[in-house]
DNA sequence: CTGTGTGAAGGCTTTCACAGCC
DNA sequence: GGCTGTGAAAGCCTTCACACAG
């Protein structure tokens, strides 16, 4: 049961449930049918109870989960994933918007620096993170022990920005970059494209 | 050859080779095999050559792709997805932060006006779209016959939205808020949930 | 010899069908 | 009866192997 032997898109919708039976718990329910958590999330019951079933057996048969007992389990599953402190490099467009951004807060992670060739990229005082040149970043990531990176730097420069995150200990990056990172097989990258989301979206449109 | 018999995961692909191919173009380079092309792209020339093969046959054997050739064939399969008017709804966090960002337009796509429930949300001056109340919505959208919008309300006042954005002929829509919204048939719904994805990311952290 | 096009094989996910337990 | 847990089946997508063209 090694944590790679989880598909990847099964560690996705535990992100989800996990969601909506924060919510749940918020509403004082205690007992969620997979029927009902599935609809919750737009997958079928199935799914639901296979993706569940890679850990254990939660449920009770003709009942459904205890809501409070499954948080707790997909807690301890996810919990390496929360609440690592991130930072962002390039506080260009798309990253001072990010930055604006409130929702990575909410979900327990915190961007504790960003960093800019360019300083002076301040937005009015919204944020509180400090916006540090790029040389500092080696030592910073060091310091304070990051491992995530939010990249958001022109794709011109995003590999060899990527080579200094990667000498600096950082092991996850999420790339707004529109091109493949070349990185060594420890480090994950995940790709993110708003331009492609839309166009792909469109295309589907009758 | 219907459209929609085309996989998701392979209109999505064509839109990172089209990308690559514009940049090569702009390279003076004329010629591209499914190996070189692939690789920039990140997948394997097998999985690029079964992705053209949807639509025909436009390679040279023992040369590889001529360029605008193909440059040419991806823009006509994709021609519908591109210069699409986009409305933006709910202007708070997130929604003023994509505001902000020009990578949209740089693609093709152009936010035409954007909508909250508070027009004072205005931002200092840098964007060009006007923000309207939501009771614009309806006759702005149907009168400019948009078909695209951005929803980034929060997650309680989402389906409501959604329900209005539908009734004024909304038919896709690239969904931020952390709900799954109900929709009919012919509208297609694209979720992004940016906390999610860098929790996924953490938890892939050896 | 190089590199595309493609049927067949393989692998991964989802869904079904139903056994098992409350 | 209601609902979970799960082996088997199905479906989808990717990769292989190789025929074929330049």
């Amino acid at each position: 049961m090694s944590k790679f032997a989880i598909p990847r898109k099964t560690v996705y919708r535990l992100s989800l449930y996990f969601r909506i039976l924060e919510r749940l718990r918020q509403n004082r329910i205690e007992t969620v049918s997979s029927a009902a958590l599935a609809k919750a999330v737009g997958v079928k019951p199935t799914q639901l109870r296979k993706d569940l079933a890679h850990f254990g057996q939660f449920g009770t048969r003709g009942l459904g989960y205890n809501v409070g007992g499954l948080l707790a389990h997909l807690a301890n599953v996810l919990r390496t994933a929360r609440f690592q402190p991130v930072i962002l490099v390039g506080a260009g467009n798309l990253g001072s918007a990010l930055l604006h951004y409130d929702g990575f807060a909410k979900e327990g992670f915190e961007i504790v620096a960003a960093f800019d060739i360019r300083i002076d990229r301040v937005r009015k005082g919204s944020e509180k993170s400090p916006i540090l040149p790029m040389e500092k970043l080696h030592t910073f990531t060091q310091k304070q022990n990051v491992k995530l990176a939010i990249l958001t730097v022109p794709g011109t420069s995003a590999q060899a920005v990527t080579n200094g995150l990667v000498a600096a200990g950082i092991q996850a990056i999420l790339n707004f970059a529109p091109i493949i990172l070349q990185v060594p097989s420890h480090v994950v990258v995940h790709n993110v494209n708003l331009a492609i989301e839309l166009e792909n979206l469109s295309y589907f449109i009758a």
